[in-house]
DNA sequence: TACGATTATATGTCTAGACATATAAGTCAA
DNA sequence: TTGACTTATATGTCTAGACATATAATCGTA
């Protein structure tokens, strides 16, 4: 039964060639691992150039559907290991976005040699100097994110220089710092008396937990949590599917 | 994998016409709004053929850098204002490929009028029939997930005869309803008498909510949302950025 | 001036070829 | 068996065209 037959629209040919391989990809019937045809069988199949099939095939691995490989054919991928994508964010940017009032307040600044707690949680073994910073992010003068950061100066040595008294670290790195990967983790908790009194929320009341590592090519570069009242603030994403 | 910098492996031209471009959108000299030149505006300037330019232009589109409007050109996008992205997902898949034992349990399922509540949630005016569905999701026989899901049978009317005592709506959804655009809301909660009881949490404790809703051209398929243990589930992402 | 019809043009899709390149698979020698 | 070499092949990129299509701009008319 086909029911993605929109024929409202005329969908072009390698559009049609693209939605046939995501039905069969989505609904298992050809599942990970499977090799789908070769592109000279897909000429065959729908009577085209090979150009028209190499385009659906291209989207179709741009979208992380399936790997090529050469000489070996196209092979559908497993499903992306995990659910979840947080593009990276400026919260001060983010603010502003909103068209509310930024306010940022410094609340702790050390530099330091890494103890084995920082080590730890930066994932790098060699001792080093790193940076803890923790602030606060507020958005027309409500408490908005609590920020506590460690920033490993071994890979960012201009930081030891960069004033945090008044520009929040996550914009002077995002300035400053290119990365190439980072990793984002979700959770939720309930608020200590020290996280209640920086988000003037209740002891016990739920808060939104990111913690966010960034590295350039294998260096870390910063390890950061976040947390936001978890009644209050939400993160939204809104995008396009299928 | 980095694709910018990676000045060891040359680069074809339609990768270096790509980057160029994308280049000078990063670097803000070329704004928001800003036309970028045609595409027979580059062929002379690479000295390639159209269909090169067109495949840089394109692949830009497709990662929403640009926006190709015809007769007019094509134009740098404002960069996409929020802040989370994530990618929808079939807790049964999820599990599975994180190589647990998937388990599956129906809590409630009615057929309904919709109710003003209901209307709500959904985001329609008029009144129609509506499946409520609530159940959980296990792994390795620990709950891992509950389900509070609403599907408005107006735009899924399959749905009706469904079995969902043995296949979770989301992935019957996933498999029988195309959708077109999904908005997520990350926030947390703290756990009530039931919830805490359905996922084997103290009251009080945190929980991690996803609320999504999916859409197809304008057309709401159905609302989600899911609770999961704030302390245990994580939701993990590990990406490329630039 | 306002509006409808026409035209010009940039993008969208497609073709039928071409050569490049990575690599699975086969071949042969040590 | 192992390693080195060769070959076959699927994908990667590219060309020089073509026609389709949406729409900004222009023109003509009421």
């Amino acid at each position: 039964m086909s029911l993605a037959t929109d024929a409202a629209d005329k969908p072009t040919l390698y559009k049609r060639i693209r939605a046939d391989i995501e039905k069969r990809i989505l609904t298992g019937e050809w599942p990970p691992g499977h090799r789908i045809p070769f592109e000279h069988e897909l000429v065959a199949r729908y009577g085209c150039s090979r150009m028209t099939v190499n385009k659906a095939l291209s989207e179709l691995a741009q979208a992380d559907l399936i790997e090529r490989r050469r000489r070996a054919g196209s092979f559908v991928r497993r499903p992306q290991h995990q659910s979840a994508v947080l593009k990276i964010a400026d919260i001060r940017a983010e603010i502003i976005a909103l068209g509310r009032t930024y306010g940022y307040e410094l609340i702790g600044h050390k530099l330091r040699a890494a103890t084995a707690a920082d080590r730890e949680r930066l994932g790098v073994k060699k001792a080093g100097k790193v940076i803890a910073i923790s602030c606060r992010h507020s958005a027309d003068n409500v408490p908005f994110a609590v920020e506590d950061r460690l920033i490993d100066l071994s890979s960012v040595p201009d930081a030891a220089t960069a004033d945090f008294s008044r520009e929040p670290p996550g914009s002077w790195l995002l300035h400053h710092v290119p990365w190439t990967e980072a990793e984002h983790t979700i959770s939720a908790i309930v608020a200590d008396d020290r996280t209640a009194a920086a988000l003037d929320i209740a002891i016990g009341a739920p808060c939104l937990v990111i913690d966010r590592y960034t590295w350039r090519s294998a260096r870390t570069i910063t390890a950061v949590r976040l947390l936001y009242p978890g009644d209050s603030h939400r993160l939204v994403a809104r995008f396009k599917g299928g």
